[in-house]
DNA sequence: CCCGTGATGGGACTTAGTCCCATCACTATA
DNA sequence: TATAGTGATGGGACTAAGTCCCATCACGGG
């Protein structure tokens, strides 16, 4: 038998997930977590950088956006390259059995300045990161930086769309969303 | 003669600013600056929500775009009108003589994480703002947000071009500036 | 059988941020 | 002139986040 409960790292999001929904962030304590994840403060500190990183896991999309961009045909162009990497990580983030978590996780952000804070700071990795990719494929600068602005922004509001999606017989994955979410984006952008 | 000195939030802010140059951030503490403007952390807190804020005050700016936008001409496009906010921002909040301080300020926020999260934030908040008045004018939401994402953009170029403009003798306002910035952000958006 | 490894426990410590009450010059009003 | 009210500040106690360092102890390899 093994000497620890594997997986500390999800049972301690899990826990803290649960908490912010009982009694909201503000009222949750990091030794309150941890106890319920059957660990201790110490713990949870080696895992996670701080209290609000516990949502935000896995910095995994900002290299999957810039993987997908850097993968996209050599002809394709800016916009053409931020669907192909919408694509990417609706293809390895964002699977259907996440979705009812997203909401959740969502649900909680929204209720809180400090995570929405920290959400905020992610968006801008994001967008870095497409930004980079692009200017590698040699687009340049400020074209990059629009682009990766408005595939974030086209993230965003896929990532709502999906996630509020309770219907369960809708079979769209992420990726379809996304792409729609550009088109949508793409075409407002025309109409400034 | 005055039974306190005068500004104590703006002291604060001055204090502030000097230590976190001299020894950054992090390793500057909220006793040592209130100490420096000659108050206390009592003081401290009842002008700034938190430490981080202490750089940040004066939430005029979100109030100012929403005005501008709503006081473009009926028949502006969303791009006209964002611009008028633009115009309006540099008329009232950017005057040539914060050209220095800003940019301190500016060095002081790029090197440290938590500045930068708590600057997402704000930009988070421009962003919503300029949506929310273009959308009072009738604008539809997808285009009001995408009008609104790209503005912001602009303004962080802007506000970066113009505050690093060290050339004293350069009489661009930063109405100009920012037209420009808007200008260039259009262009690219069409190259996507 | 022993030793190194690695995840965890635990406690001391600093600092951010909250709360509540005391202080005291100025001001208005009687 | 006396007096009570106002408002910004001082100060201290308190909680919780986050850091640091060392102890523990099951497991695997030699």
């Amino acid at each position: 038998m093994a000497r620890w409960q594997p997986n500390a790292p999800e049972r301690l999001a899990v826990a803290a997930l649960e908490l912010f929904e009982e009694r909201g962030y503000e009222n949750t304590t990091v030794i309150e977590i941890a106890e319920r994840a059957g660990l201790t403060k110490s713990t949870f500190f080696r895992h996670f950088q701080d209290k609000r990183e516990v949502l935000f896991g896995g910095d995994t999309m900002a290299g999957l956006l810039a993987e997908g961009i850097a993968a996209a045909p050599a002809t394709a162009k800016p916009f053409e390259a931020v669907a192909h990497a919408l694509d990417t990580v609706g293809r390895e983030a964002f699977h259907p059995a996440r979705r009812a978590l997203s909401a959740r996780r969502r649900a909680v952000i929204a209720a809180n300045p400090e995570l929405r804070e920290r959400e905020a700071l992610k968006g801008l990795g994001l967008t870095a990161s497409m930004t980079d990719a692009l200017e590698r494929r040699g687009v340049p600068e400020l074209t990059s930086c629009v682009a990766a602005e408005l595939g974030a922004l086209a993230l965003k509001i896929a990532y709502e769309r999906w996630s509020d999606a309770t219907d369960a017989t809708d079979g769209d994955d992420f990726g379809d969303v996304a792409r729609r979410a550009l088109r949508d984006v793409r075409a407002s952008s025309t109409l400034c």
